[in-house]
DNA sequence: AACAAAGTTGCCTCTAGCAACCAACAGGCG
DNA sequence: CGCCTGTTGGTTGCTAGAGGCAACTTTGTT
């Protein structure tokens, strides 16, 4: 079974990517601001390119509990790289918003990654790119919580050592 | 610069991909026992495909300390899954390995993994799928810890939200 | 009035990094 | 050879980060 093959590889290179990449979120959110935890990272990440949003917004994109998102969101909000200000369309809801210190230290930080990585993946065409963009999104489409229910157990684990 | 576009979808993708199989992960290992821990989930499926290791060669597989290492194999030990013998090539050393039982709970769940997987990616072609794990293990390769040190800050994040 | 949605907070577990520590090997060197 | 030193394999205590779950408040919706 040559397929079963590959999903176990697979499930091995996923795994490894998990890790380096956490290492990595970790050393860019220090280089934005010393205090600055890796998940809060992703958060400001987001509220840079997608503009002010509402956390319950931010929950959906990240898929945590809402909770978690609040307190990060604390985080970055004591840090200054986020402000508050309520929603006028819902009294419930607040607005996030990122601060322009916070946009240009992020933009720094981006710059050099994208640096080093434009070193790295320099070989790389756009075209393997796109390919390999594409393929995780398929992937992930696959990797949905599932509609079958909870029997199922399953799904593709991934982050192993296989 | 369409390069930088493509970067971001990257890192998009591959934050959704984490938090995904983080869940994933959770569900397997609960499957297999209950009260066996995601992480501790990955060292025993890491020992079934490898046979007996060290911890410390555990430790070189996966990146992460020794000492959380060490818990985790405890954590088998104790639910009974896993078995610490004398090295007799070096008596710092301890062989682990997976006991019966862990290997036949294990099957289990990999059967049952692998049917629901092929469900979903049925529509893959062999070739789409090796593409994506050599695609895959390059990208892994160019987020190796780097040798340039850590000035770089650097390299693609990846759990963004972007 | 009843219910749903947006957030906040408390409590809990899991995870892993760091550092101190012990035991066992390994390589000189007098 | 015995001894000293350094290295490696592992364990343990301490700590912080991360997020799930649930209770609760406030505001909207029907």
């Amino acid at each position: 079974m040559r397929r079963g093959e590959a999903l176990g590889q697979l499930e091995q290179e996923v795994g490894v990517l998990i890790r380096r990449v956490r290492r990595v979120i970790g050393e860019r959110a220090r280089a934005v601001h010393d205090g600055l935890q890796p998940s809060s990272y992703l958060i400001l990440a987001h509220l840079a390119d997608c503009g002010p949003a509402r956390s319950s917004s931010i929950v959906d994109t990240f898929e945590i509990d809402k909770g978690a998102i609040s307190r990060q969101v604390q985080h970055l909000v004591d840090l200054g790289l986020v402000e508050r200000e309520p929603d006028p369309a819902d009294g419930r809801a607040t607005l996030l918003t990122i601060t322009p210190e916070a946009t240009r230290r992020l933009a720094e930080v981006t710059r050099q990654r994208r640096e080093l990585f434009d070193e790295r993946l320099g070989d790389w065409t756009e075209a393997e790119l796109t390919d390999l963009v594409s393929a995780l999104s398929r992937y992930n489409h696959a990797l949905e919580p599932s509609p079958l229910g909870a029997h199922a157990t399953v799904a593709p684990d991934a982050g192993r050592g296989r």
